[in-house]
DNA sequence: CCTATAGTGTCGAAAAGTGGGAATAAGTGG
DNA sequence: CCACTTATTCCCACTTTTCGACACTATAGG
């Protein structure tokens, strides 16, 4: 299992016209000591986001996902999506990442991006669908929310 | 067994008006590394698409094909199906293949294409099924839907 | 206020993608 | 069997995009 907790926080960044977007200082160290900079971004089929995994972690999450009884139509159509848009890239030299189309397309990415930790990996959110993504969030785990029981046995 | 996950990421190509269609360069490199640009494509009976596999990597798969028991009627028609439209390409000078007409139809190929990895092989759509698939794939997977089990115990 | 590091933009070289045409092969009819 | 037509393949040249290098700007810390 790889180490958890290694990516924390929101951050707001930029991406300029060409599709590059500089990974913070913070992100960067711990992905170019463990990985040398090489990454794999996919789609996070329940949200409009994107998914940064450092390539080792990833290799995990892809052979767990191959594993799966591909007979089953929607395991397939699962696996399609994950791995099809699963794409690896290279922090260049000044520690940017150049994303394809295809993935800025599914998270309708812009220019003004949310970087967010989420221990083993981050998240990639176009700023305006991480506000309301959030909203919703804090509203569904508010004082007023029913929640299921896994959280409720939480220590915090 | 062929090592896993080379082909990854989403692609948008053009077919020209011969039926040629460039390799993209990320893909085209362990194509020709691996097998010297010799190719296999065939139909996905389950999709109206086409699958492009690595000479050696469809090899392997041929053999396990042709293993099945023949005497059951459905077995014998899907082998009838793989290994009939199965064809071997090779790329050409220009990093192009040639798609042979039969193939084209079956999938319902116009000018613009997708080209979508998935570890060990390339699906090929045409742009307009690919779009369908993809949401249909969405809907299974996103948020409302009821998820296969084994889906469930993924750890992302 | 000055320095160091992070972030952003621009430019040029190289590679990737695209199209067209000539040569060869295959198919067809006389 | 030969001549003619059509299709296929190979090759070359052009255009566009991509990638990497460099330089400038902003920001934070001393």
């Amino acid at each position: 299992m790889g180490e958890a907790g290694v990516f924390r926080g929101v951050q707001h960044i930029n991406m300029d016209a060409k599709g590059r977007l500089a990974m913070p200082a913070r992100q960067r160290e711990p992905l170019l000591s463990r990985c040398d900079g090489q990454i794999v971004v996919t789609i996070d089929t329940q949200s409009n986001c994107l998914v940064v995994y450092p390539l080792p972690e990833w290799e995990r999450i892809e052979q767990d996902i191959q594993g799966l009884p591909a007979l089953n139509p929607a395991v397939k159509r699962f696996q399609r999506l994950m791995l099809g848009y699963a794409t690896d890239l290279e922090l260049d030299g000044n520690g940017r990442m150049l994303l394809p189309q295809p993935l800025r397309e599914y998270a309708q990415l812009d220019k003004k991006l949310v970087l967010v930790g989420q221990g083993n990996k981050l998240e990639l959110w176009s700023e305006a669908l991480w506000l309301a993504e959030r909203d919703q969030a804090l509203q569904d785990s508010g004082p007023e929310a029913e929640l299921p029981v896994e959280l409720l046995s939480l220590t915090l």
